[in-house]
RNA sequence: GCCGCGGUGGCGGAAUUGGCUUACGCGCACGGUUCAAAACCGUGUGAGGGCAACCUCGUGUGGGUUCGAGUCCCACCCGCGGCACCA
């Protein structure tokens, strides 16, 4: 019988289930393992083929750790609240909900179909009441805990469609639909107090293993950085207050320039300026600009002069002019700079490379009043408020009398009421403005006529603590037991694209240090280790992408050549943290390798593994030893590369034992788990393989008893000899020496001297 | 500009951390099976020279350390990812 991949993977897929042997136990006595992939969001067009990668991988590493004994908890959901569906709503009047169920089924027979070894019982949805329960739970905690506050800010607008947009929804400064050019509305919005969490968020990251990558990029994007605010007196008994990292170049500051947006051009423009017009007009032109235009132009610096006024510098009482320029940003430092043209970075550098002085006078200017120490981040507060309907709802209400008030717990959720038309209100409300019935309550605290809030939260929200429903999916009392964290938090290991990095990785790493403040859960930090799967790109190098007709679907390719083949290669078509372009007749090679493991079983006899060739028993602990391992450092493609080798060494063999056959399996298993299962009940098993142990090598058979010597001439290899591994450097010289090609070297000169190393190589350097 | 990662055959990539460069796979070539094929089997495959044994060159560039460098040091070049008027 020949391997047919689509009989065997449906069978097996079926008989997991049935046997559930993919499930995790609370509080078993087997020592635990939390293995999480980034959960998806179902959209329309089903599993991409880097979506695979990342699941296959760690379904490599769960189905091994469970064969290692370990209690493991490999859990999946889906985070399905968000845009598309919306759009999708908007344009064919289908609800999201049940746009979202489609899919999601979809999604769930890809899953399937893959072999991913995932318990289901614990499945959940963030667009689930019950679920979102708990995200609005934990947004009032941060209301009430003061971390959640209304401050005006702007939103993407597109002036054509009259919808608030979401960033991404702005491409190259225009509205994604019709191809308006955005403009910004301000409104009252929900923002998030992340930046109070800035400097533990950046020196926490040196409890978790993370790649360096990941690391300085969060960072980066944190951007903490150190100096001092500098008062200058302005003319008029006003202040003028300046961040600066280099407070010592302040006698070489020449003028002050100021953004467009602080309070003091308002003020100044009320008094005493000589040329209020031309300064109103450099505003206005300002406030036409767009985003995009005011970073792009970045170049030509504009600005103007307020003339009229001085500010004064505090270390020598020197008057110097003050400027309103758009490149100084609103909202980074005070809003307001000092230049020092002549200075540079590099002098302070140069300077402390070969010690020269350097004037510290950072003390000086705090006991003269000038300065104090102050610390500014890049980061920016998150802002919690969308304008769309397809979110969840924020649990708050606007009472005339009390002011924003929180729905009491025993009311949550707040349920997402059910629309039939989707149309954006006009004004850049959300939909859910226009729900009369909904948007009228009675206030919780007096019981007068309040309306609800009729934002919705964003996509980050649901996803920022959804592995820790996992845990306890069902309980109805809290967002998860204690206990239950307790034993399953933190999360072991954690893969996902770098594309979140900065987003959500940062968000639920703020939520949780929030959680563990007020008690909720056991420690500060959610996930010990995080890996980042490369980018799977089309065969040209591009984005995979509907519009440039690139898209490889795995279920082509599950079909076509089997989920194992389809496995395998994304395991080995390149590092794994790497991006990497899809190759079609890569699917093939392992196609290959899998028909040949499948003809060896064929060849193997059951009889004592003793009478087999030494060699190859060497080159099977030797594999036991480099598979285990490279699972653990997520070397995959070396892993199977390794697993190729001993394959083909297999073949050559005249007699094949079956126990090492069956070791050849148990190690195939992870990356191939359906032709390993099959293979492994064809000689004979009654358990599943994945019940089985994981082999263990033994160190003494993996070492190789004889090598090959190297003999350089000067560093250069000009010869080899068979030798055993531990010879001595007395044998290897006289061995060495006798060799008729090293005698022609080094005939008629002198050897200087002989390096010899064990095991490897001799040089004779002449 | 700043931060991070990388540059090895025709291609994807290996290389026990300073010790045979190119494992493994793809592709290609030749041979086999076949009426024909390939998602089959076998052999070969860095470049140049030589009938051959063998020799020379070869890991982005230029220098250095070393018996020996893809790996370490210095100076550059190029590519990718992230951030960016951040004071």
């Amino acid at each position: 019988m020949g391997y047919n991949p689509q009989k065997i993977e449906k069978k097996w897929q079926k008989k997991w289930e049935e046997l559930g042997i993919f499930k995790a136990k609370n509080f078993s006595k087997k020592p635990k393992k939390y293995i999480l992939f980034e959960f998806p969001y179902p959209s329309g067009e089903g599993l991409h083929v880097g979506h695979c990668r990342s699941y296959t991988a760690l379904d490599a590493v769960v189905r091994k750790k469970r064969m290692e004994g370990y209690n493991v908890l490999f859990p999946i959901g889906w985070d399905a609240f968000g845009l598309p569906a919306e759009n999708f709503a908007l344009k064919t009047g289908v609800h999201p909900q049940k746009t979202t169920i489609k899919n999601i089924a979809n999604f769930k027979k890809q899953f399937k179909g893959l072999g991913i070894s995932l318990d289901w019982d614990r499945e959940i949805n963030t667009t689930d009441p019950k679920y979102y329960k708990y995200t609005q739970w934990i947004f009032l905690k941060l209301f009430e805990k003061g971390l959640a506050y209304q401050a005006k800010m702007p939103i993407n607008w597109c002036p054509s469609c009259k919808i608030g947009l979401a960033n991404e929804e702005v491409v190259d400064g225009k509205c994604e639909r019709c191809g308006a050019t955005t403009e910004k509305k301000v409104r009252k919005q929900w923002l998030l107090k992340i930046t109070k969490y800035a400097d533990r968020l950046i020196d926490d990251l040196k409890k978790v293993d993370y790649p360096e990558r990941v690391k300085s990029q969060q960072i980066n994007w944190i951007g903490r950085s150190e100096g001092v605010i500098v008062k200058f007196k302005v003319k008029s008994s006003k202040f003028i207050e300046v961040f600066t990292t280099r407070p010592d170049t302040l006698f070489g500051c020449t003028y002050l320039v100021v953004a467009p947006e602080h309070e003091i051009v308002d003020s100044l423009l009320k008094s005493k300026i000589q040329n209020p017009e031309e300064v109103k007009d450099y505003l206005e032109i300002v406030k036409k600009k767009s985003d995009l235009e005011r970073t792009e132009l970045a170049k030509e610096k504009t600005g103007v002069e307020m003339k009229g006024v001085k500010a004064i510098n505090p270390v020598d009482d020197k008057e110097i002019p003050i400027w309103v320029a758009d490149y100084v940003l609103p909202h980074y430092g005070t809003g307001a700079i000092m230049a020092v043209p002549a200075h540079d970075q590099r002098d302070f550098e140069f300077a402390k490379k070969y010690g020269l002085e350097i004037k510290k006078i950072t003390k000086w200017f705090r006991e003269k009043g000038i300065g104090k120490k102050a610390i500014n981040y890049k980061l920016r507060d998150w802002v919690f408020s969308r304008q769309h309907y397809w979110g969840e709802p924020i649990p708050l209400v606007h009472c005339k009398k009390c002011g924003v008030v929180a729905i009491p717990e025993k009311d949550l959720p707040v349920e997402l009421p059910y629309l039939k038309k989707y149309q954006p209100t006009g004004t850049g409300e959300s939909p859910l403005a226009n729900v009369k019935e909904w948007v009228d309550v009675k206030c919780p605290k007096c019981k007068g006529p309040a309306k609800r809030e009729t934002d919705t939260m964003p996509n980050w929200a649901g996803s920022s603590w959804y592995f820790l429903r996992y845990i306890d999916p069902k309980n109805n009392k809290v967002l998860a037991d204690k206990k239950k964290l307790k034993y399953w938090m933190p999360v072991d290991w954690y893969n996902g694209g770098m594309e979140h990095t900065t987003l959500h990785l940062l968000y639920s790493r703020f939520w949780y240090k929030f959680l563990f403040d007020i008690g909720v859960v056991p420690q500060d930090e959610p996930y010990q280790k995080r890996t980042s799967h490369g980018m799977v790109l089309a065969e040209d190098g591009r984005k995979m992408s509907k519009s440039l007709g690139n898209v490889i679907n795995p279920d082509d390719i599950v079909q076509k050549f089997g989920a194992d083949s389809l496995r395998l290669y994304e395991m080995f078509m390149g590092p794994f943290e790497q991006a990497i372009s899809w190759n079609n007749q890569g699917v093939v090679g392992m196609r290959r390798f899998l028909e040949k493991v499948w003809k060896l079983s064929q060849r193997t006899e059951n009889r004592e593994q003793r009478t087999e060739n030494n060699n190859l028993e060497r080159l099977v602990h030797q594999t036991i030893k480099k598979v285990s391992e490279d699972i653990e450092s997520f070397k995959f493609n070396t892993a199977i590369s390794q697993l190729m080798v001993l394959v083909n060494a297999m073949e050559k063999q005249k007699e094949l034992s079956a126990s090492n056959y069956q070791v050849l399996l148990k190690l195939l298993s992870p990356f191939a788990p359906h032709i390993a299962e099959e293979l492994w009940h064809q000689l004979g098993s009654k358990k599943s393989i994945f019940e089985e142990e994981w082999p263990e090598y033994n160190s003494k058979l993996a070492k190789e008893e004889k090598i090959i010597l190297i003999i350089q001439i000067n560093g250069r290899v000009r010869d080899k000899i068979e030798a055993t591994a531990d010879i001595s450097e007395k044998e290897a010289k006289e061995l060495t020496l006798n060799r008729e090609k090293v005698k022609k070297w080094i005939e008629g000169k002198t050897i200087k001297k002989v390096i010899f190393v064990k095991g490897r190589l001799i040089n004779i350097v002449i």
